[in-house]
RNA sequence: UGGCCCAUGGUGUAAUUGGCAACACUACUGAUUUUGGUUCAGUCAUUCUAGGUUCGAGUCCUAGUGGGCCAACCA
């Protein structure tokens, strides 16, 4: 499909020398491992495309591991979500794992380590435990409970994990170097108390394992080989080969854990956190809204998994902070919904157009290609008529050089129909215009053949007959905050840079065909941009939502000339 | 005031591992166009700074500067 010759990123370095160096080319295998606490956004999906890609590319399989360790937080609803927007991406993962498949072998190695005298139950408070902990600058003290032996340690633990203490009276832990640099390495937290029911093992467990003891211990039971996370994981990999060193053997692949730099996007915000908070507050209308960087909400505004895919892929993968403007994204939805979507006029913000000289009662029905850049996609008949909508922005009494569209005086063409020439205008007692008065040429009909047809006019505007075109609500969305890096403000909050005009809803006038339009079909509206049919619609009523506009090289001058 | 990671056009990523700084987006020119879309051509860099090694440094070394991460019974 792509081409071969496209450089690696350094993750694909990576991989590449440890081919050299030993690794089978079966032997690898990779995941993605997210927790089910909320929706994937777009950076998620550069992981799964990293993810997924390598898997693609090494023809390697790729597991889908749900990260389930913390029931106080996760949910059924985000494991079924993150598996719906992974297929929608378009990848197939090999097996459907979760962490919590591993609790009972995690618990089993946790015993094995207090024997080795690696792990012991703390019974302090977590103030306590935090200040023994030290600062990155000083070591942290022992535990008074460090030393207890092994039998009163397994003892403990069972009854931990029998539930017979209540939540917070004692942790395991492991048992390193509380005078670490690494102050992940200062006696780690394995398991902890919760009387809480997980979405999967329901109430067999009180004792649940952190992420560290479980993460490269799930990658191991995989035998995974390349275990990819984000910057903020680098130091816990010190952790990660620890935990590792206590139970991997010899004849067995280790995994190994490298890090890149979480993709930020501009004019957005990517943590679960914030997403979390506008979906509370009201913000937008849930993790869907089309306005959120979610999978979900991509999907819903028309955006196509090639694109997003197309996307990951330009962007890349590094290790240095980042934040890719949204302009990419919106190129590459522009880029394939070119291909795909077919062109159909829609007038979103209508004034009438009344030709004089077009015999009134008379109708015709005009061809129209549907979609120029595919030859495969044919043509369509669309009526025209004597009273027609265009956009009210096409039109104005007078205007310079640079105004292409129609003005009085001035020759347009009609899109698929015939060149009209402006003649005058009726305003309301407001001066605001109610009808334009127009002529046209009955010989320059398009694709007619005929010398009047083929003139060349400076405009085409698009048009829907009035008495055939019928009304739709048209979502007009866009950027959600009005500032590139909202969260990243010292005096300011994310919330003080929504964008209080990121929805706005009209009725628009659809040329008749799209009557027939279905939930997620998607749609060029000509000259205005690309729209997808939301699932609010219903057969008598349709919702359009704008994925994004065309390039609007128009809007440029007019500002430029301002 | 410790440790670790990072630094290449406005943005993101490359550079055959020490050999003419490339690709994409954005912006701007121009051509084509029955979508001011698409397409096509072109323009936009002292590789953070200062030293050093070398015939040769974006790449290696040293120091500095700037940014990020690290003290949850979160992941």
């Amino acid at each position: 499909m792509k081409e071969a010759s496209r450089s690696l990123n350094f993750i694909e370095h990576i991989i590449e020398d440890d081919l050299k160096t030993g690794y089978g080319k079966d032997q690898l295998r990779f995941r993605f491992p997210p927790e089910p606490n909320g929706y994937l956004h777009v950076g998620h999906a550069s992981s799964i495309c990293l993810n997924f890609g390598l898997g693609l590319r090494y023809n390697a399989p790729v597991n889908l591991r749900f990260d389930d360790t913390n029931p106080t937080k996760e949910e059924q609803e985000y494991v079924d979500a993150i598996k719906r927007d992974v297929s929608w991406l378009g990848f197939e993962w090999d097996q459907e794992c979760y962490a919590s498949d591993y609790f009972q072998q995690l618990h089993d190695w946790a015993v094995t380590l207090i024997e080795n005298g690696k792990a012991y139950v703390d019974s302090q408070g977590s103030e306590a435990m935090a200040q023994q902990k030290g600062t990155p600058t000083e070591p942290g003290t022992n535990s008074p409970f460090r030393d207890r032996s092994v039998s009163e340690n397994l003892e403990l633990f069972e009854k931990m994990k029998n539930g017979e203490f209540p939540e917070g009276a004692h942790v395991l832990r492991a048992k390193i170097d509380m005078a670490h640099p690494n102050m992940l390495m200062r006696d780690p937290v394995m398991y902890r108390i919760l009387h809480k029911a997980h979405h999967r093992t329901g109430t067999d467990w009180c004792i649940y394992p952190m992420y560290d003891w479980t993460h490269g211990e799930s990658d191991y039971i995989e035998q995974i080989s390349h275990s990819l996370c984000t910057l903020e994981f680098l130091p816990h990999r010190e952790l990660y080969d620890w935990f590792l060193d206590q139970v991997v053997s010899a004849d067995t692949l280790r995994p190994k854990q490298r890090e890149f730099a979480r993709r930020n996007l501009s004019h957005t915000v990517v943590s679960k956190r914030k997403l979390l908070q506008l979906v509370n507050e009201g913000h937008v209308n849930g993790w869907d809204d089309p306005r959120m960087p979610t999978i979900s909400g991509l999907r819903r505004r028309g955006c196509t998994p090639e694109a997003i895919r197309n996307f990951a892929d330009t962007i890349g993968i590094a290790k240095r902070e980042n934040v890719v403007d949204v302009s990419v994204l919106d190129f590459h939805m522009r880029e394939h919904l070119n291909k795909v979507a077919p062109r159909v006029m829609a007038v979103l913000d209508p004034v009438k157009l009344v030709i004089t000289n077009y015999p009134e009662g008379k109708e015709e029905w005009l061809e129209a290609e549907n979609n120029p850049e595919d030859p495969e996609a044919g043509s369509r008949t669309i009526p025209f008529s004597r009273e027609l909508y265009i956009e009210r922005e096409d039109f104005r009494e007078e205007a310079n050089r640079k105004f292409f569209r129609l003005k009085l005086g001035g020759e347009v063409r009609l899109k698929n129909a015939y060149i009209i020439k402006a003649e005058s205008v009726v305003k309301d007692e407001k001066g605001e215009i109610q009808e334009i008065h127009c002529t046209y040429d009955d010989l320059s009909r398009s694709g007619s053949g005929t010398e009047e047809s083929q003139r060349k006019v400076k405009g085409t505007l698009h048009w829907v007959s009035a008495d055939h075109a019928f009304q739709a609500e048209v979502r007009v969305y866009d950027r959600l905050f009005t500032d590139a890096t909202p969260d990243q403000h010292k005096d300011k909050g994310f919330l003080d840079f929504i964008n209080p005009d990121s929805l706005q809803v009209i009725s628009a006038w659809m040329e008749p065909g799209l009557k027939e339009a279905q939930p997620g079909d998607r749609f060029q509206f000509q000259r205005m941009g690309y729209f997808c049919v939301d699932p609010d619609s219903t057969p008598g009523n349709l919702v359009f939502n704008r994925t994004v506009t065309l390039r609007d090289t128009w809007a440029k001058i007019e500002q430029k000339e301002e």
